[in-house]
DNA sequence: TTCGGTGATGTCATCGTGTGACATCACTGA
DNA sequence: TCAGTGATGTCACACGATGACATCACCGAA
């Protein structure tokens, strides 16, 4: 007999995800995630730093893809080539989970708490992005601005992916890319 | 003989800059900041929703300087002329405030909870921004990403501000916007 | 002057988050 | 067989946050 499942913190966060959907975030205390996994509280917490981390762990893959992207471009591109092959990288991440996104980020867009942990980790994106920059040569000032305007295309992309109709993430970005380079020309 | 001296809420922001400061935000409690300030830490929470909020609470102001500055622009100024007004508009509003705001974003830049609100609060002006710039006739979308834009201007250019020599930030955003044209063209 | 209303604050009780310390028990390898 | 290991449970507790109710200086009306 086994002491205890394998699998708790996939346990824990689907249990977070549905719990959030159904009663929202506020609504939902840790204890009741724990008992629809099947651990105690406590153990929550030896998985996740906070009641917020569950929907945000594994964020720091998104990190490695955008910085190996940037070094791996063309060593004759442009800072803006670079930050294009990144947020493009990061977009193909995303091929074939639209609904999971769209759920996801109702949840997130519904709660301030979360989309403050959300935005924190996009900030993590932008470090990632702008040490890999930096890697490739580019000076620091011109990286975090370069690094910041590319986690914007992101961000601006993403929503517009998930509550349009486009399927294609990569074609949305390629699309709001073009319409900087337009504005701020 | 008075009850209550009066200014609870600037003592309570003050006491909290100051112990954020000294001890750090997590090695502070609520208790020793209603102490300092005379007051109970339920009277804290009636002028402040949380324990972040005393170092955040008035930046609606700025919405309306940036709003007010974008929809004041030229008429036949375009989407990029006007987001510059309002993130110089925003410059403004720190003329002589540089030894403050760099105690201030030295205790926000030391705890992640803090940069959160900090990251939330840029949300809203980014609304600010988009909202007032929609006003002026942008199609939404492209005032989506110009708002966006804007506000990563303004994020990089006060970071140089408070990390650097420049006195004036005004000059730091005009460099920075600057740039960006040069970057993305 | 008196008296009822008002508003800022205090007091008390309570729930939820998050953490440290320690106990438990299946499993593993010598 | 047995000592160690690792995931989990149990317990205690500090702090954050909120609702309900009490207090009391002040102010205006009768």
């Amino acid at each position: 007999m086994v002491r205890w499942e394998p699998g708790a913190a996939g346990r824990l966060r689907e249990a977070a995800m549905a719990l959030y959907a159904e009663q929202g975030y506020d609504g939902t205390t840790v204890a009741q995630i724990a008992d629809r996994a099947g651990v105690t509280a406590r153990t929550f917490f030896r998985y996740f730093a906070d009641k917020r981390e569950v929907l945000f762990a594994g964020s720091e893959e998104l990190e490695r893809v955008i910085a190996d992207a940037v070094i791996a471009a063309p060593a004759e591109a442009g800072p803006m080539e670079a930050v294009a092959a990144g947020v493009l990288a990061a977009g193909e991440a995303f091929v074939g989970r639209r609904d999971f996104a769209r759920q996801r980020y109702a949840v997130v867009a519904a709660t301030p708490e979360l989309r403050e942990r959300e935005f924190i980790k996009m900030a993590s994106l932008v470090e990632a992005f702008r040490a890999a920059l930096q890697e490739r040569g580019v000076a620091p000032g011109r990286a975090v601005l370069a690094a910041e305007t590319g986690i914007t295309v992101f961000r601006v992309a993403f929503e517009r992916w998930v509550e349009g109709a486009e399927a294609d993430l990569v074609v949305v970005i390629r699309e709001t890319l073009g319409e900087l380079s337009e504005l701020t020309s």
